[in-house]
DNA sequence: AACTCTCCCAACCGCGCAGGT
DNA sequence: TACCTGCGCGGTTGGGAGAGT
């Protein structure tokens, strides 16, 4: 037997929907929300529709906060960087590009941005030597935006140059963290982490000694080990802090050959988070969530 | 002008999952 | 634990609009 199906088919109007269907859609949820239920809405609201489309036409539609039109060259990028990582999950693609749907996203993919991609017009952030990094760039420490959406903690933070576009691999000598102290502890049970001002720790207390074994993720491209710089080769370098709670949750990781983490255009896409938190915020963070501490 | 083809996107479909009973 | 129901997701389709002949 099959599944049943959502709504009686035979009652239900479908098809395109007509100025006054949207109209009377749009006011009743403005008034009353969903009610939790889409499927006894348009009863409620006086429509011959199936919940389904009644919920379909709301969010891919009449949303006040779609944004409709175009994609820019910027969100060309996102969405390809995105389907090279996590491939056709639309939902948290379209999470990074505020006021995009995922059938938006989805549609713009197949019908132009893959005969785009595959024509080499989009930049597509990889593991070529492209983002090399120079050591030379004025350091400077960067963290996440204040109760930044992610649940990103401000103690991950990240050694860079004067700007996203700039990141360069850390020395050693180099290396500082900066993290809220205040709230450390229920870092990893808060989905929201409120800044209460930074601290910074010196890089001599870190403990550079502790190294992750990736035998359980995909070979990660080298970075040189000649260089003074932390080097990865087929293993992830994290500086943890060895200050007490910060132990497990404070690290410097070291950016752009793929893991754990890569330059893409404006942001920063994490691998590593994009695992924990799949369903919201994908892992990637766009520049413009970060502060900047020199 | 008429017809055909291609592109685009709104809408539909069915499945998997989560929550409730 | 099993079943039911509703939600959310990704894949697919249908038809309108515009381009090409």
């Amino acid at each position: 037997m099959g599944r049943a199906p959502c709504c009686d088919k035979a009652n239900v109007k479908r098809g395109p929907w007509s100025p006054e269907e949207d109209a009377t859609l749009k006011s009743y949820l403005e008034a009353h929300g969903t009610g939790g239920n889409w499927i006894a809405l348009p009863k409620k609201a006086g429509l011959r529709r199936c919940g389904k489309s009644c919920r379909l036409r709301w969010l891919n539609y009449l949303r006040p906060d779609i944004k409709h039109g175009g994609f820019t060259e910027d969100e060309d990028n996102i969405i390809c960087n995105l389907y090279n990582e996590i491939g056709s999950r639309w939902s948290v693609i379209a999470s990074q590009l505020p006021g995009r749907t995922d059938n938006d996203v989805k549609n713009y993919w197949n019908t132009k941005l893959k005969k785009k991609r595959l024509a080499g017009k989009v930049n597509v952030a990889n593991n070529s030597s492209s983002n090399t990094m120079s050591s030379s760039n004025t350091p400077a420490l960067l963290g996440f935006a204040s109760n930044h959406p992610s649940g990103l903690p401000n103690l991950d933070v990240y050694h860079c140059g004067s700007s996203v576009s700039d990141i360069h691999a850390f020395t050693v000598a180099e290396c500082q963290v900066i993290y809220d102290g205040a709230t450390t502890a229920s870092v990893h049970n808060s989905a929201y982490y409120p800044y209460t001002g930074f601290n910074v720790i010196k890089s001599n207390e870190i403990d550079v000694g502790s190294k992750v074994s990736t035998s359980s993720i995909s070979n990660s491209s080298s970075i040189s080990s000649s260089s003074s710089s932390l080097a990865m080769d087929d293993k992830a370098s994290l500086l943890t802090c060895n200050r007490g709670t910060l132990d497990e949750a404070a690290a410097i990781m070291d950016f752009g050959f793929g893991f754990p983490c890569d330059i893409v255009n404006n942001g920063i896409w994490f691998q590593e988070r994009a695992q924990e938190n799949p369903l919201n915020y994908g892992g990637y963070i766009p520049s413009s969530d970060f502060n900047y501490i020199c």
